[in-house]
DNA sequence: AACTCGGGGCA
DNA sequence: TGCCCAGAGTT
């Protein structure tokens, strides 16, 4: 690749990239929160939940020691609520299995709960400055723009490889934060603003486009053969284990909701709710198997 | 490979 | 409304 790609991109982001707040710290357990509060959670929406976070639980030997519920009731808002139960899960685990000293390396990093390949990879650079190599949703673009083009959709394995080649030697902090602010900023899933971009003369498919301009206003091919249908939230499975957490969040701590409670108030949160019991059961008693809730013939609450 | 898992923001 | 968002775990 051209080789003044990586100076070009850092550079950049020393001009413009955001002030984020874990982008100051090397604390692997301050990037661990980080990261998982930011998996498919926007960055702005983040921000003050992270430092909330650190404030309540600065360390991971508080994190592991607190009741899980405590952990649930500030995860409201976030969503993808077993987020919270990992979390907690992974500060146990490096207490437990680890004497309280973070792994460092992505293999040891992966066996925490709730730590893919992306996640692993984060901490590994961010807190510990590895040249490693990942990919979010942003390096991914940015890769197969710059390198594929052609609107090509690359395999996770071509995507890893490719990732891996371009990371410099010495830089992969900067690297990996620069093109992940691209990607974020500039290179942005709708509208990519190529003209601030400081890669735009090696990107591939930049030089695609202006190649072969998309037909415009003239009835041109569409843009997605297959359509997903996408099912209306309310009403979803989806929103009714979100409310079913809100309820036993607004409970008095350690006290179960009775499951008719639950089924009552379910009715009142939406004009189609459902009221076969089993129904209610399952979804209470998936819930439990996440570790989200606790679950007896008195009724359930937060663990 | 395809689902499931929240919730909010935005054109 | 549909798409997107610093993904991970299960089947």
């Amino acid at each position: 690749m051209d080789t003044d790609i990586p100076d070009r991109l850092i550079d950049w982001f020393r001009q413009h990239g955001r002030d984020l707040p874990w982008r100051h710290s090397r604390d692997p357990y301050a990037i661990l929160v980080a990261e998982v509060m930011l998996q498919q959670t926007q960055v702005d929406r983040v921000v003050p939940r992270y430092l909330a976070f650190l404030d309540a639980w600065p360390d991971v030997a508080a994190l592991a020691a607190t009741p899980t519920a405590e952990i649930i009731r500030f995860w409201s808002g976030l969503g993808y609520n077993r987020r919270a139960v990992n979390l907690q899960r992974a500060a146990q685990w490096v207490i437990a299995e680890c004497g309280g000293a973070f792994p460092r390396d992505v293999a040891s990093l992966r066996r925490l709960p709730g730590v893919g390949a992306y996640t692993a990879g984060a901490i590994a650079c961010f807190a510990f400055e590895a040249d490693v190599a990942f990919a979010d949703t942003n390096i991914r673009r940015v890769l197969e723009r710059q390198w594929l083009g052609g609107g090509a959709a690359g395999r996770d394995a071509t995507i890893q490889q490719l990732a891996e080649r371009v990371v410099p030697p010495g830089r992969g902090w900067w690297w990996n934060q620069a093109i992940m602010e691209l990607g974020a900023l500039v290179c942005t899933a709708r509208a990519p603003a190529c003209q601030r971009c400081p890669i735009a003369a090696s990107c591939a498919d930049y030089a695609q486009r202006r190649a072969a301009p998309p037909l415009i206003g003239l009835g041109g091919a569409p843009q997605r053969i297959a359509e997903r249908r996408s099912t209306p939230f309310a009403g979803s499975r989806r929103y009714y284990r979100g409310r079913v957490l809100e309820l036993l969040r607004a409970a008095p701590p350690g006290a179960p909701v009775a499951y008719a409670i639950l089924a009552q108030q379910l009715a009142g949160a939406a004009s189609a709710a459902p009221t076969d019991p089993d129904w209610l059961r399952q979804l209470v008693a998936d819930l439990a198997r996440d570790g989200l809730l606790v679950a007896d013939d008195a009724g359930a609450r937060l663990p």
